[in-house]
RNA sequence: GGUUCGGUAGCUCAGCUGGAUAGAGCAUCAGCCUUCUAAGCUGAGGGUCAUUGGUUCGAAUCCAAUCCGAAUCACCA
């Protein structure tokens, strides 16, 4: 049980007994004792002056008091200072949360809980590759994997590809009027990226030719809509649907090309799935549902056929479902896979890490979901997550402003290899532990840097300024880390049981942290937030770092103290080492 | 226009279930490597917490209005 946990318990007792009246953890509240003040818990004492009509001194010395003599192996001391109760805990506290946990692999993770939770991330189209927002959603929807692993849920990982669409028909289209037949093999090209050229060829064209009807005399609507190459993929987007063989072919090859390129950077970021869905797959699932939300009259159907929901007693708008030819739109779809994943794997909850710009949507699904009555409305949660953007503003594939994300992440690689050569810290390295140690730092920058910040955050990337490997970064916390090792591996754990009854103001800040790790491992899960934990991590890392500075752990000053450090730096490598897997980063032995 | 989200140091961000003098990192400046890895440590400067009003013993945090920015409201994906 945390500290925090324990001090509103043991107060929520002694007030009760102290004042004869019944009290619950509501009624005070428990923060860090400021630095400027002696002390490590404070109890807010101006809700109980209300509650008991008596100034905040004497409810502070009562209560104070009371502590001390009913729970002396917690308290220590305390003081008042104006309203608030700082409440020293005792050395022995904190010593023997030390010896229990230090070597403990598990310490911060939660039991089994029993739930199975399903996280959808990634999600890309087969147009294009992937750019550095992807990178984002790739690297949250992991790391929140791991951290609703850490807490005791059965995860599975999911993906759905779009890979079918007008979109994909664009670069179809554009790969048959100008590629003469060349492939990622003739020009050297990855897959994915070489697709992705066809894309924006597909759309300077289609510019190109809407621009001439214009300047025919069209307007502008007419001339987006009549341009041959639209046309063309309208018409190939039919052919697909009626499953024309040359269509489907080519639909095929060009996919796999994507595909192959996605694995390579997949590999590279360290990113899979236990379960990929195909749009392609699932873009029929959902119509049944329809006619059953007929049969309930949650939809309507209008005169020319089209399905449609109200959702204006909700302070939304009508929403169509189904549109006129009978054809699905992206809701029918959603509203079927939601139900697939809940039938295939009976999940508890179904987590869908899906960008800020589809909360509108995603809000609607829900509300179709609970209007429909399925069973599993309630447990559809979006992971909303912002943006990335450039100072420039949004990033668009079409108008190439997009920070490619095999790019940026050889430029992080290449990047900690210079840093590396730099230092010339492991030149007694092989040429494979090298490329492995670049890896693991610039990715490990990267990760960081990417999820540091509050996911429902639109966040800025400069391109401008690289990003940085000093300070509250990834880097950072592996360098940290890599010392303790260092350390442990000349200087293993001590075998004595002889403990020192005194603390130094920097060991025992370090603990004081280390003893946070179970509760920010729970609020990380509880909000779905990573960067809870990053911010955590860097804590931890700081403040180790001031104490490895300030005392020598090998020369410390007496057997007891080296044995207590060599305990601190074992429990610190630890949490450091498990809390940065969560955020899917690895630590290097040496760097 | 409706709805939703955001505005904290030069830059990037914490803090937001109300609590003590608003914190980090980067950048700038000044120090620290004959001692466990200096990707580190110590210190300095830097703020109208968008604005105004309200609630409260107490507001960056809650409420209202205003200003600014973004997303979304398609038989697009």
């Amino acid at each position: 049980m945390s500290i925090v946990k324990q001090i509103q318990e043991a107060t929520v007792k002694t007030l009760s007994s102290t004042f004869n009246e019944a009290f619950s953890e509501k009624d005070f509240q428990i923060n860090q004792t400021k630095p400027e003040f002696e002390g490590d818990y404070t109890i807010v004492l101006f809700s109980l002056v209300k509650l008991l009509k008596k100034s905040p001194e004497e409810i502070g010395n009562e209560l104070g008091n009371a502590l001390l003599k009913d729970f002396p192996h917690l308290f220590s001391a305390f003081n008042i200072i104006k309203g608030f109760l700082n409440l020293n805990i005792t050395n022995s506290f904190w010593i023997a949360l030390l010896q229990k946990n230090h070597n403990d692999i598990c310490y911060g993770k939660h039991a089994m809980n029993g739930k199975k939770v399903m996280v959808e991330y990634s999600s890309p189209n087969t147009n294009k590759p992937l750019h550095l927002g992807h990178l984002r959603n790739n690297f949250l929807g992991w790391s929140v994997a791991e951290i609703l692993k850490a807490n005791g849920y059965d995860v599975l990982k999911s993906c759905i590809v779009n890979d079918r669409g007008i979109h994909i028909c664009k670069s179809m289209i554009a790969w048959q009027l100008f590629a003469n037949g060349a492939t990622p093999l003739t020009t050297q090209k990855k897959g994915d990226h070489f697709v992705g050229d066809y894309y924006v060829l597909f759309n300077d064209e289609y510019k190109k030719q809407v621009a001439a009807l214009k300047a025919d005399g069209m307007t502008e609507g007419d001339a987006e809509k009549n341009a041959p190459i639209m046309l063309q993929t309208q018409q190939m987007l039919h052919d697909w649907e009626a499953g024309k063989p040359e269509v489907i072919e080519l639909w095929k090859k060009m996919n796999n090309w994507v595909y192959e390129g996605f694995d390579v950077t997949y590999k590279t970021i360290g990113s899979n799935f236990d379960k990929t869905y195909y749009e392609s797959e699932t873009y029929l699932l959902g119509k049944d549902i329809i006619q059953e939300g007929l049969d309930k009259k949650v939809f309507y159907r209008k005169d020319d056929g089209s399905v449609w929901i109200d959702l204006t007693a909700e302070g939304l708008d009508e929403k169509l479902v189904l549109r006129k030819d009978g054809t699905s739109v992206y809701m029918t779809q959603d509203i079927g896979l939601a139900k697939q994943k809940y039938d295939q794997y009976k999940i508890d909850q179904s987590i869908y890490v899906i960008g800020d710009e589809q909360n509108y949507h995603m809000k609607v699904l829900k509300l179709i979901a609970q209007k429909l009555g399925l069973p599993y409305a309630d447990d559809i949660y979006h992971l909303s997550y912002g943006m990335v953007e450039l100072p420039t503003g949004k990033m668009k594939s079409r108008e190439g402003t997009v920070v490619d994300a095999d790019d940026i992440v050889a430029e992080m690689i290449a990047t900690a290899q210079h840093h590396t050569e730099a230092l010339g810290k492991v030149k007694d390295f092989t040429t494979d532990e090298l490329t492995a140690l670049y890896k693991t730092i610039g990715l490990g920058a990267m990760k960081f840097y990417l999820l540091r910040v509050d996911p429902k955050k639109k966040m800025i990337f400069n391109p401008e300024e690289s990003i940085d490997f000093h300070g509250f970064t990834g880097p950072f916390i592996q360098y940290t880390y890599a010392r303790i090792k260092s350390i442990l591996r000349k200087e293993p754990l001590l075998k004595n049981d002889a403990t020192p009854n005194n603390l130094l103001p920097l060991e025992k800040e370090v603990l004081f942290i280390l003893e946070q790790f179970p509760t920010i491992i729970a609020d990380a899960a509880k909000e779905l937030n990573p960067s809870v934990l990053a911010n955590y991590l860097f804590l931890l890392a700081k403040t180790f770092n001031s104490f490895y500075t300030e005392h020598s752990i090998a020369n410390a000053e007496n057997m007891e103290k080296k044995s207590l450090r060599l305990q601190l730096a074992v429990m610190t490598a630890n949490v450091l080492s498990n809390g940065i897997q969560m955020l899917g980063i690895n630590m290097p032995e040496r760097m």
